[in-house]
RNA sequence: GUCCUCGUGGUGAAACGGAUAUCACGACUGGCUUCGAACCAGUUAUUGGGGGUUCGAUUCCCUCCGAGGACGCCA
């Protein structure tokens, strides 16, 4: 609706005006008497046309009114804006278009047909060192949603886990390993866990708990210190990753391993290139790249000294084997907010090898700080002073904590407090919302006992439509009808957050209109029309708890 | 020190530069012999301070204050 009012507009301003695109909005407004639809084109053509804005707004409203158009009843100019009523013969429609989509099989309300536009996500790819905590839950929740709006838009989206299984910390997880085994330390200066000093650098890296000892126990007391590590970060992926990932109900495509870049002779390709480029140099034994020719604030290593490749040197090559090999048209990477920095240089890289710009956006998310008693706790691993996404899954339910994490920006800064959470996880906006969903399938229920003729969808539907004239039932199919625009703005500016706002909306106006409106009543055509509504609230309320990954319960 | 986020009712959050700043929780007031009261209705803020740009600023710019994060041949 919003781009067909763009195309009305279009057609009656004037045609000397100048280029007026760019800054026209189409919007929905906060308050009902505005319509239900509203643009600002009065204020954008006011300086190009001389005019004040009401004055435009009030001949561009007097133009659309005489074209006439039955979506709308009303078309109006108020204080420079240009207000659209839509009719409730448009609204009635659109109802039906959201039963005649549930049949069985068939294509879902507000999705789009499927694209061949491939769409990559990056998501959560904690090292396999340790158990997912709760803050890599909200990456996960994050990308799990983003994915899923993604796909509804006919996307097709690839979420993958990226897993550092290489390099020093792979070492250093064989290290705690062996360390765990009782073998003799091999490292200067680390000390064991009860009198260790969070001082000594790195120590927080080298023991980490409880299930170091559990998988130590799994590993061969014979291995290297190295062949120990790998073993340990395989194991740790299998038995704490992978189980912590589907018990919160992220879906992954991919596991990909970062040792595999340096396979398959894409290493050697790119590194030829960037040479031939002469982009790569060496400094200190180590081999550099001029990264900062691609705006980047100084040059970056791309081999360590000893000889070992840095984490960028692999992400460069993940990036081209997405976006070269693999040819995804879009890569999307989720972050914390502790690897913002870490943008510039990877874009750096990118340019150097001529992929566009707008192949790769990045989101950083920002990081949960860990309260408990009103006092910041210091995430650590090592002192069990965090909580696992399982352990957060456990206490709160998933459905709570995917609702709760979902209703934040990705920019803002989280304060979590575990027992607060439990306490208020009674009180989790998402039962609001499934409530409505219960609410409605015990109508439905209860209109199948009273009288079979209510029993299918698609035998009430679209004839008594028209008996829904009351404000509450008009309010319910304006919300109802606001998922599709929705979802193609959440695919377009990834505002996950406002998926829950929108299905607490929903709920309200459901719940409302069950207390004003009474559904099974002596009328059976006018039952007829109310269980069609709720019928179709019910499966919008579904669909989008579906795409939070939530359960849309019958009972509760 | 430099760079990124962020600062909004008692609390936690929303708002591509738009109209009377939205939602949830808490608190207070009222509502169940009718489809589920896990519900509904009502009350509770001049958006950290100060300048600027604009017809219009929570939003953009400058500055100050405060919070979190990043500045490794760690990942």
């Amino acid at each position: 609706m919003k781009a067909i009012i763009k195309t009305l507009l279009g057609g009656v301003v004037r045609k000397t005006t100048p280029d007026f695109g760019s800054d026209i909005l189409v919007e929905i407004p906060d308050n009902k008497k505005y319509g239900d639809y509203t643009t600002n084109v009065a204020f954008a053509l006011s300086k190009a046309l001389g005019e004040a804005p009401q004055k435009i707004a009030e001949d561009l409203a007097e133009k659309l009114n005489n074209e006439g158009n039955e979506n709308f009843d009303k078309i109006e100019a108020v204080n420079g804006f240009i207000n659209f009523f839509l009719s409730d013969n448009y609204l009635r429609t659109e109802l039906n278009k959201i039963l005649e989509k549930s049949v069985r099989g068939g294509p879902v309300y507000g999705w789009e047909n499927e694209t061949s536009t491939k769409i990559h996500l990056d998501f959560v790819s904690a090292n396999p060192t340790g158990p997912l905590t709760m803050g890599n839950g909200r990456g996960g929740f994050y990308g799990d949603v983003l994915a899923n709006v993604l796909e509804s838009r006919g996307f097709s989206v690839t979420r993958e886990y990226y897993v550092n299984d290489r390099g020093e910390q792979i070492l250093n997880l064989g290290r705690s390993i062996k360390m765990a085994q009782g073998s003799s330390l091999s490292i200067p200066g680390i000390i064991p866990p009860p009198s260790a000093d969070s001082s000594i650098p790195g120590i927080d890296k080298l023991y980490k708990g409880e299930y170091i000892n559990e998988i130590a126990k799994e590993i061969n007391t014979g291995l290297s210190e190295s062949e120990a590590g790998q073993k340990a970060a395989e194991l740790i992926l299998e038995e704490y990753i992978k189980p912590a990932v589907k018990k919160a109900g992220i879906k992954f495509d991919n596991w990909f391993s970062e040792k595999s870049l340096y396979r398959g002779g894409n290493y050697e390709k790119i590194m030829k290139e960037l040479m031939r480029k002469d982009l790569v140099y060496e400094l200190d034994g180590a081999t550099w790249m001029k990264t900062t020719k691609f705006g980047d604030s100084e040059d970056r290593v791309l081999i360590k000294k000893n000889g070992e490749e840095t984490y960028f040197m692999s992400d460069i090559l993940y990036h081209a084997d997405k976006i070269k090999i693999r040819k995804f048209d879009k890569v999307i990477d989720i972050w914390g907010a502790d690897h913002h920095g870490y943008a510039p240089r990877l874009k750096a890289a990118l340019a150097a090898l001529d992929i566009p710009e707008n192949k790769l956006e990045i989101i950083i998310s920002q990081l949960v700080r860990l309260v408990k008693n009103g006092k910041e706790v210091k995430i650590s691993k090592r002192a069990g002073n965090f909580i696992t996404l399982e352990e957060l899954i456990d206490e709160v339910g998933i459905d709570a904590a995917r609702f709760f994490f979902l209703m934040y920006s990705p920019n803002t800064h989280m304060d979590f407090d575990l027992a607060l959470a439990k306490e208020r996880s009674q009180k989790n906006p998402v039962y609001y919302v499934q409530y409505a969903h219960a609410r409605i399938a015990s109508i439905l229920r209860k209109s199948q006992i009273l009288n079979s003729k209510f029993e299918t969808n698609s035998k009430l539907k679209t004839q008594n439509s028209k008996l829904l004239k009351e404000k509450e039932e008009l309010n319910l199919i304006r919300k109802l009808i606001e998922l599709p625009e929705l979802l193609e703005e959440i695919a377009q500016n990834y505002e996950v957050h406002r998926l829950p706002r929108y299905v607490l909306e929903l709920a309200k106006e459901f719940h409302n209109f069950y207390e004003k409106q009474q559904v099974i009543t002596e009328d059976d055509n006018l039952t007829a029309a109310r269980l069609s509504l709720v019928s179709a609230t019910k499966i919008i309320l579904s669909n989008v708890l579906n795409l939070m990954g939530i359960k849309a319960p019958d009972k509760m």
